[in-house]
RNA sequence: GGCUAUGUAGCUCAGCCGGUUAGAGCACACGACUCAUAAUCGUGGUGUCGGCGGUUCGAGUCCGCCCAUAGCCA
């Protein structure tokens, strides 16, 4: 097997900042390129920004800017920043409204024209501008796409159509004689089910008077490429504009997110196919991240989180190891700064930062600062050193990068008890054991080195630091399959920077009211967290499933709110409409029955069980507060 | 509506082809120790292994149905 190892995050859409999303993307990605450096593998990691398409022209248009200046700005001044900044160590950045880009684009339509495979048709359908594509009447909900903000368009154009359907079966049979290509397992057999239908054909251009931005079709001027077509193929011309496209195409890795499956699992390797490229090697797939509390974030919900004020608040390694040690791969995991925090502390601090303080304290006092000669190679700790490299390439392999990590961890903590064992302050005070106390040092600095390196993919400025405590320099994966290659006589350095301060989440974590007095009786500050307004309802209707529940859609002001209220059984949804009532209105939401509930209507039971709901007793404006 | 995945201690997760008293880390409590970033090490718990039923000598692990969550398709 040869040891060439190409890798490509997903390149970003040029319309706006990074979020802790693309972050995310990144560092999985720069853990498994440093991992595969580290392990000797000659490796290319290429990310960049996909800079074409209406939706950016858009974008530009409202900062008003022409749309290379804008792209420039994103690409230049957010995103490139953003990732040196956090130490994403990309080998190329490549931009789809560059030269190389376009060439090469350019390129490969006029082999797949060649090859028969784009034709030239009239379509007329619905078109939404915001996700620039076609969209089919039942996608529609209330006659808008659901994410999108405006409804979409009529719209009839000719455009180019590659023949995609016309390769289904081959991609069906491909992905069974290929049955890792997409990873976790779960995502191939969302793509094998979406398989089982016809695709039908992709719409590849726009005309271009409509649609100026972006790459002209190479035999006809008056249409440019559509945007997947354009963006997909920047794995590929990252690679051929540096005349590296022999060495490192055939050993392709996809990183994406769930959210772009379909273009990269279907659309991509039939690309790859007409056009007469080998297929990339592997599709990894992962999860979003989610808020603290499990929902999603975004910038609207005003709980997002920022990676870039994570980096500067908790250190760029930190947010590396919590990112990549927290979540599960293809999964969605909350995150967060109290993520972070604990990690930070428990792990880097505690476990392994105070390991490398207290060896060092000790060299210095026991051994006059300098890395003793061990006697005796063999030990429980170095069998278990040797032996980690192994188990950790294992769980990356199979992208368990969290239980890599944790795979080191144990090792380290198992150094800590072999310190509290072996307790050298007590052989220290014994010159007949000196020989047992350098062997138990020795130890714990040879463990110490392999663990660091094990970690270097997810702590690229630490593990360093770390050695060089240590007076130890770099050293490669296989080095750590080799006990005793820290060099006795090595000075250790007199001052060492405490690796990894810990940190508090939240300095501001507003204290919960302490729990009611024993009489019962809840303070004026109580009450005051409690949200009363005055709502109306504009629509009631039956809780699908379940008989005492009414799902009511209320008018609070300045916004609407669905509530689901227990009050079936003794009021009918009509009655019901145009009432004003009273709202909880920041009352966590919760799930009833599978329907949202965002807040809670005040209502009154007698002892016989009757509902009666609470009402202003003159009218009021909807959203108006209560107290 | 159809399909897929997930559902294991408070939290995050591990449990391979079914087999002994179901595990780890974090958090919490107590103890030990002092080389160390009030760090480390040890000890400690209830877990209806989502629910119900089935196959089996035996199921967290297989099968069926149901529920919840996420997502895909229509």
């Amino acid at each position: 097997m040869s040891k060439t190892f190409y890798e490509t995050a997903a390149i970003d859409y040029a319309n706006a900042a990074p979020h802790i999303g693309h972050v995310y993307e990144k560092i999985i990605c720069d853990f498994l390129a440093r991992f595969h450096r580290l392990d000797g593998y000659e490796t290319n990691f290429v990310t960049g920004t996909d800079e074409h398409g209406e939706k950016i022209a858009r974008a530009a248009k409202n900062a008003g800017q022409k749309p290379q200046a804008f792209v420039d700005y994103v690409s230049e001044k957010l995103f490139q920043p953003a990732y040196q900044r956090l130490l994403i160590s990309y080998d190329d950045y490549i931009r789809t409204s560059s030269e190389r880009h376009k060439r090469f684009v350019q390129e490969i339509l006029r082999k797949v024209y060649e090859a028969g495979d784009i034709y030239y048709a009239e379509y007329e359908g619905l078109y939404s501008v915001g996700s620039e594509r076609y969209v089919t009447e039942k996608e529609l909900v209330g006659g808008i796409l659901p994410g999108d903000s405006e409804p979409p368009v009529l719209r009839k154009e000719a455009n180019y159509f590659f023949r995609m359907e016309k390769y289904r079966p081959w991609l069906v049979d491909y992905l069974h004689e290929h049955p890792d290509l997409i990873q976790p397992q779960a995502y191939r057999n969302e793509v094998l089910e979406m398989l089982k239908e016809p695709i039908g054909d992709l719409s590849i251009s726009r005309p271009r008077e409509r649609v100026p931005w972006g790459i002209p079709i190479p035999w006809d001027e008056n249409h440019v490429t559509y945007v997947w077509f354009d963006a997909l193929l920047a794995y590929v011309s990252s690679l051929a504009s540096r005349g590296l496209f022999e060495k490192f195409w055939p050993y392709a890795w996809h990183v994406i997110g769930k959210d772009i499956l379909k273009p990269h699992a279907i659309f991509w390797p039939i690309m790859l196919k007409s056009a007469g490229l080998p297929i990339y090697r592997r599709l990894v797939v992962h999860g979003h991240i989610l808020a603290m509390d499990g929902r999603k974030m975004g910038k609207s919900l005003g709980n997002a989180v920022d990676p870039l004020a994570l980096a500067d608040k908790f250190g760029v390694d930190a947010v590396h190891y919590a990112l990549l040690r927290d979540t599960t791969l293809g999964a969605d995991s909350p995150f967060g700064e109290e993520v972070v925090a604990q990690r930070l502390n428990a792990d880097l601090a505690n476990d392994l930062g105070n390991l490398v303080s207290r060896v060092r304290t000790m060299l210095l006092k026991y051994c006059g600062g300098v890395l003793p000669e061990p006697s005796s190679p063999d030990s429980e700790m170095a069998r278990a050193g040797v032996a980690l490299a192994e188990k950790v390439r294992k769980e990356v392999d199979a992208l368990r990068i969290h239980l890599a990590l944790e795979e080191v961890l144990q090792y380290v903590r198992s150094l800590n008890r072999f310190i509290n064992e072996t307790k050298p302050w007590e052989l220290a005070r014994d010159e007949s054991r000196k020989k047992e106390l350098e062997d138990a040092l020795y130890t714990v600095v040879e463990g110490l080195r392999i663990a660091s390196v094990l970690l270097e993919p997810a702590l690229p400025t630490k593990a360093k630091e770390l050695r060089a405590a240590l007076g130890l320099g770099d050293y490669t994966l296989a080095q750590t399959e080799t006990w005793g290659l820290a060099p006795a006589g090595t000075r250790i350095p007199q001052e060492a920077p405490i690796l990894f301060p810990k940190l508090e989440a939240r300095p501001e974590p507003a204290p919960q009211a302490e729990r009611p007095a024993a009489d019962g009786l809840i303070t004026i500050e109580d009450f005051a967290r409690v949200d009363f307004r005055v709502a109306e309802v504009i629509k009631a209707e039956k809780h699908p499933k379940a008989d005492k529940l009414l799902v009511l859609t209320l008018d609070v002001g300045d916004h609407t709110r669905q509530v689901v209220s227990g009050i079936a059984q003794y009021y009918t949804p009509e009655s019901l409409v145009g009432k004003k009532l009273v709202l909880v209105a920041n009352l966590k939401p919760a799930m009833l029955r599978g329907v949202e509930s965002q807040g809670m209507i005040l209502a009154g039971e007698d002892a016989q069980g009757r509902i009666v709901v609470v009402s202003p007793e003159k009218d009021m404006p909807p959203g108006t507060k209560i107290r």
